[in-house]
DNA sequence: TTTTCGTATACTGTATTCAATACGCGGTCC
DNA sequence: GGACCGCGTATTGAATACAGTATACGAAAA
């Protein structure tokens, strides 16, 4: 059963689905009754009811995703306010919460940063990856539920297919695909985790440096994790995936170390 | 090298010390310069900055572990504000940091509540577990440091000998020993997901429930688990840390499913 | 007596205002 | 000409004020 949040960030989705769900049963209970269960002509009319806050937070991630604030720029909680025409309470609160999460860094009375990224916060998160991700592998292999697989599977399918474009979509389609898989662990608490750590990683753009990559030979290794989820024992899958991980780490660093490309770090 | 932040949520500290760090580090090259790195008889006096936020985080969390807010309590903005003295401001930031780390539910327009949890939840959490703690005792296997392993040992030993209490300092030493296994891989990010684990697995307070658990044979088998992390192979060590986190596991759900103490899930 | 409608109330979310603090810049003195 | 001091400014944190919405409670009607 995956999670009813499949976006890119996925993250506030699922908080914001919680509070929705809770408020529904609540008004169903007592405007429905027991007789009008389907009967009535009329939709349940979802309360528009968007948090400002949220939609800065996504706004801001979005753009340190996407790299339209770059690692170390500024942010001023009153010019961005101004920018987007609200009040500074709900930036405030968005910047707070990207903070927390490791996206954002304050620096005193400067406001706040994007927060830069070093190798050893690469290797750490990485690491972090392979902790929650392997065990994801685990225990699906466990489960060995055919239809879990047949999701996962199709998934692999679809990314695969749409990541015929350059580096970014690429590397969307990668995290779309490894998400399944935790998502298929049904754990909400591996989700969460695997969400942080991978706003965190790639708030440092790091699409740009990789260029050599063999994008066919990376989606052919996530139908080898697959398989070897359906056909090997748990621990061969879990270490199927840390090796495939490590990989992927390694072409980070190697990317990190000797900037080949034009964009390096990036903030000049 | 274990984080400096040793305290007993060490969730909020992290983030405290990054800001304080980050604003000594420029002062130092302000005012310190090139020539006096060491020779100043004067020590930088740490700002007394704390955030009134960070205060009132703090205050409902300690609440909601020790059990003075009990699962299904509301939490009101104002009357919390003027019951500490302070605006609502702060206390709003720090709830909605609760909330999304999970401990507290927004609940329309009722104000916050104290989240319960169910058994799935339990079972969740404790599969994060798995996935975090037994990998770090992978690593810190792996590494094989004889540092890293006396300081394990010391914190074993000094808990063990301090835990001759109630359930709850049980419960605070067990803490203890298990996030120093994982401080000692050095990687904030699974240090900030066991944190988070831990924060939301004692909020709903499952101390009082278990009453007939052997604290001694609990605490021999921390040791084993250090002797594991020495001598066996990587692999057998995390399994030895996931097997023992089962069996934490399986006492709590006979103890949520059968409560055998007066005081159950508390929430009458 | 029960159901339904209306209003008062109790919340939160957002805006606005106030206070404190750190940084930079320019003036001044040597 | 250079160093040091003081003040203005920029920026955040906290407090207060405002608005909107959902809940609860009571009154009226069937």
């Amino acid at each position: 059963m995956p999670s009813e949040a499949s976006d890119k960030t996925g993250d506030e989705d699922t908080s914001r689905d919680t509070t929705g769900r809770t408020r529904r049963d609540r008004r169903r209970v007592r405007a429905g009754g027991t007789a009008a269960s389907a009967r009535s002509p009329f939709r349940t009319i979802e309360p528009n009811r968007t948090r400002l806050a949220d939609e800065v937070y996504r706004q801001v991630l979005d753009a340190v995703l996407t790299g339209a604030l770059e690692p170390g720029e500024r942010i001023v909680q009153d010019r961005l306010a101004s920018e987007i025409n609200i009040s500074r309470t709900p930036v405030r609160e968005a910047l707070l919460h990207l903070e927390r999460e490791g996206v954002l860094a304050r620096v005193g009375a400067a406001g706040f940063t994007v927060r830069k990224i070093g190798e050893r916060e690469v290797r750490d998160i990485y690491q972090a990856r392979e902790a929650i991700e392997g065990y994801a592998a685990r225990i699906v292999a466990e489960r060995r539920s055919a239809a879990s697989l047949k999701r996962i599977e199709r998934t692999v399918e679809k990314e695969q297919s749409m990541a015929v474009g350059g580096v970014e979509e690429y590397f969307d389609a990668n995290r779309r695909i490894h998400r399944s898989i935790v998502d298929e662990t049904g754990n909400e608490y591996l989700l969460r985790g695997f969400d942080a750590l991978w706003n965190r990683a790639l708030s440092f753009r790091i699409f740009a440096t990789i260029q050599a990559v063999d994008l066919g030979a990376s989606l052919r290794e996530h139908e080898t994790l697959v398989a070897s989820m359906r056909d090997d024992p748990p621990n061969e899958a879990a270490e199927a995936m840390i090796a495939h991980i490590r990989e992927g780490l390694a072409l980070q660093l190697r990317a990190l170390t000797e900037p080949s490309g034009a964009e390096g770090t990036a903030h000049p």
